[in-house]
DNA sequence: TAATTGTGTTCGGTATACAGAACATCGCAC
DNA sequence: GTGCGATGTTCTGTATACCGAACACAATTA
């Protein structure tokens, strides 16, 4: 039986070019534990947890529990907006200003 | 301090007008647990319970998570990705950058 | 060679997610 | 009034989520 949560999170972890400590860090978990979702089936991480991993590696909680393969490039754009979305407002202005700035070729 | 998720999980189960007891059936949970989720603020559920939950009361996953929830986000979301698309594929780079940056707190 | 550094793996412990009762409280019927 | 069915609340126990520290083992560097 196969364990497709940890097949995504590694492999989108290894694209990303993120060692376990690395990941670790970056999401606010241990690598212990990040190597036992991968590797290990029995595990049901919180949704706390799974929202911040799912960020650090742009992806959504959807597509992580969900049944599909690969990431499409909606899952993708979506994890994307999602952390445009919890920058705090002053900062998603310069981003937008940015997006205008650059619009403008 | 307030417990946003619970609050959420309350309120569209009473919209949908469900019992604690019938939820639970619905979503595979039990009664005291969906109790604790709507009344205490320090239960973290696991994603796969959030998962069937969510499903339960036509919600989505990122909602119940999510910190503030406006209903424009829709609106916002499209206008936001309509400029966000326009520019080439190495600005967009540039921007996922900067806001992987900034969203390091 | 030995020492170091970066990677993944294993292990032991603690906190807590979650279930299955029992208990409380309110209708409403008789 | 007394039962009683539906709801919400509290209690207690067990499995496991999650962590820190130790370990293995490369590949580098001295």
């Amino acid at each position: 039986m196969a364990n497709f949560l940890g097949d995504k999170i590694k492999k989108q972890r290894e694209i990303k070019g993120y060692s376990l400590d690395k990941l670790a860090e970056i999401s606010e978990t241990s690598k212990s534990y990040l190597w036992e979702l991968e590797n290990r089936d029995t595990t049901k991480p919180s949704a706390e947890k799974l929202t911040k991993i799912a960020d650090a590696l742009s992806l959504t909680i959807d597509y992580l529990l969900g049944d599909s393969e690969s990431p499409d490039e909606g899952v993708m754009k979506e994890a994307f907006f999602r952390k445009f979305n919890k920058l705090d407002k002053t900062d998603q202005d310069k981003i937008e200003d940015i997006i205008e700035m650059w619009s403008k070729k």
